[in-house]
RNA sequence: CGGGGCGUGGCGCAGUUUGGGAGCGCGUCUGAUUUGGGAUCAGAAGGUCGCAGGUUCAAAUCCUGUCGCCCCGACCA
């Protein structure tokens, strides 16, 4: 397929000082990519070759679900943004153009817009649904921080599809269809990934799914069930809490605690664990103060409070506003005698007899009881979930993971149809808003998510459905006339069968030539070296494994066929 | 945007505190010896020290401005 000293791809000893995690730097090292500006980058041949395997792959499923691809320009005019309303709400984080006449207009950041005024200028009849339609290409998002070589560019590749039914009915069958097709799509790609439930966000609708590539360095964190199938985001999971016996209440005291600011200070000072504690956190939701509490060793869910409260704005309050308002500082609030609303995580209903601030410097209140001596609000779920939460489908123990989010699925309703009048004529000649739906898969994110999930300290080591090519063939000395005709006729023979391979005909020493192999990640590695050879055999090595095995060269091209397709 | 760090040959860095020779390792080129896990020796090329102003006899080094990059936060494929 291709020789060495014709491909282009440039390996780096060093890792690249711009490069953080695993995958921006090998897939700088290894000669994938090139940084153009922040968060755009330049798809070498290598890299290039991974991201067609992975956009075939998506192509086929969708596809096979009955997508219809299309493909949709990146400059889209003001106008259609104004219909939707987003052109304001979308804000720094859509590129925006003038053209000579002066006339806005945007670098899609995605398609909703397009997509529903194309389908409503062309489908007026109910007959012509369900429709499902897709393209892959690149989206513009002006990130605040891109980070991260490719998980986050402001420049990515994107396949977005987009459902459009007639009623709710339809959107669950297109969506289930999306929803299987995806499950076929990272089972193909070889990836070990988890399907979560997840908080719609910004874009709205009402379910949800995540695709999550399991890494350890990933940014999500996943709660999952071992024993039934529940998965979810910890932003979005339910928690349960485990059930305690409630104690006798005790009265009320009040305890001198001078010096003392954190929970782990009177965990440390007075010996009561953090489980026996309450903590209170104020917010200012659109200007309005309020207090949340949960068990001092419990981590707030903003999401779960936002969506709580509907509102626009939330942001802790500072010290001096707490101050003005409950006469004490952060290390001493609680919520007996508070005067402003209070947010109980349930958990605190499960409490008897804790500690918190006494809103007054340097004192706390023991034996403290919700319901006697403080009522909230309201009692509900606010805490992020932790390992060890009871599974709120069958109430075992959760388990936690870190994964990268390589897919969303999304229903949308008649979120966009309605905004934009985008309507067809149902069986009773009346006009009525397309359900609609959007899917998507992060491309180039994939391809990093893949990385991070599979490396070793040499390299990339790529799924083989993904690998930029299947097999490299590394003579150990070029100048031996012998083994270069034996690399070359192996070379010759398995790129007529077919397969993708990379002849190492430079001229350098094995070691480098072992070294640059595993870097860029090739699955598997023909060596032919001269003792070997003399026995008329080479050697295979798997990038998965240590050990590599000496075969005949006449068993070749099937050992190499039964590891690419078994 | 807030906080932190950094810009010196292709890559990784030292030099900046205390102003005065632009250096080191890797890579690249030439030649020789090597050839199973990033060889050795000899020689060579390559940098207006991010950019613009200023201070000074003299600036990589001090001052001002500006651009770019990376990390932590809000965002998300």
């Amino acid at each position: 397929m291709v020789k060495s000293t014709e491909l282009f791809y440039p390996t780096l000893r060093e890792v690249p000082n711009e490069a953080e995690i695993i995958s921006h730097q090998l897939l700088l090292r290894a000669g994938f990519i090139r940084r153009n500006a922040a968060g755009v980058y330049t798809y070498l041949n290598l890299g290039h070759r991974v991201i067609k395997k992975i956009m075939q792959i998506v192509r086929e499923e969708m596809d096979r679900a009955g997508g219809q691809e299309v493909l949709m320009p990146i400059i889209q005019p003001r106008e259609l943004w104004e219909k939707s309303g987003r052109w304001s709400v979308y804000g720094d984080e859509m590129f925006r153009l003038k053209d000579r006449h002066n006339r806005d207009f945007s670098l899609a950041p995605t398609h909703e817009e397009l997509i529903t005024s194309l389908v409503n200028a062309d489908v007026q009849s109910y007959r012509d649904l369900p429709l499902l339609i897709y393209q892959i290409q690149n989206k513009y998002r002006d990130e605040i921080r891109p980070r991260f070589g490719l998980m986050r560019g402001r420049e990515f590749i994107m396949k977005d599809l987009y459902s459009f039914d007639i009623d709710e009915k339809g959107l669950d069958i297109s969506y289930r269809k999306m929803y299987e097709a995806y499950n076929r799509i990272y089972a193909r790609l070889d990836l070990k990934f988890r399907v979560v439930e997840a908080d719609s966000g910004a874009i709205g609708g009402n379910e949800s799914h995540e695709f999550m590539v399991l890494a350890d360095n990933g940014e999500s964190e996943i709660v999952y069930c071992e024993n039934c199938n529940y998965a979810a985001n910890v932003e979005k999971a339910t928690c349960l809490s485990t059930e305690r016996e409630k104690e006798e209440m005790l009265e009320l005291d009040k305890l001198h605690t001078e010096g003392q600011r954190t929970i782990q200070d009177i965990v440390d000072n007075f010996n009561i664990p953090a489980t026996k504690q309450v903590k209170t956190l104020m917010y200012l939701a659109d200007g309005e103060i309020i207090a949340v509490i949960l068990r001092g060793d419990r981590e707030l869910n903003e999401i779960k409070l936002k969506n709580l409260l509907a509102c626009d704005d939330l942001f802790m309050a500072d010290e001096a506003t707490v101050r003005a308002e409950c006469g004490a500082g952060f290390g001493s609030l609680g919520p007996v005698g508070l005067d402003v609303k209070i947010y109980a995580d349930l958990e605190v209903t499960n409490m008897s007899n804790f500690t918190c601030g006494a809103n007054e410097d340097d004192y706390h209140y023991t034996n403290v009881n919700l319901g006697r001596d403080f009522v909230p609000e309201k009692i509900v779920d606010l805490r992020n979930a932790v390992a060890g939460d009871l599974c709120p489908e069958c109430r075992e123990p959760l388990s936690l993971v870190r994964g990268i989010e390589v897919g969303h699925i999304f229903k949308l309703g008649t979120k966009y149809s309605q905004s934009m009048e985008a309507t067809f004529l149902d069986p009773q000649g009346e006009a009525k808003p397309f359900v609609m739906g959007c899917y998507g898969i992060g491309v180039s994110r994939t391809m990093a998510a893949a990385i991070e999930q599979n490396y070793d300290e040499n390299g990339i080591i790529w799924p083989i459905p993904i690998a930029p090519y299947h097999v490299i063939i590394v003579p150990i000395n070029i100048k031996n006339e012998e083994l270069n005709a034996a690399a070359i006729s192996i070379y010759d023979e398995l790129s007529q069968a077919g397969l993708e391979v990379i002849l190492d005909d430079r001229d350098e020493r094995a070691g480098v030539k072992f070294k640059d192999a595993d870097l860029i990640g090739v699955p598997i590695r023909i060596t032919i070296g001269p003792k070997s050879w003399q026995e008329n055999k080479v050697e295979i090595k798997k990038r998965w494994k240590r050990q590599a095995e000496l075969i005949e060269r006449d068993n070749v091209l099937d050992k190499v066929k039964a590891i690419i397709a078994p």
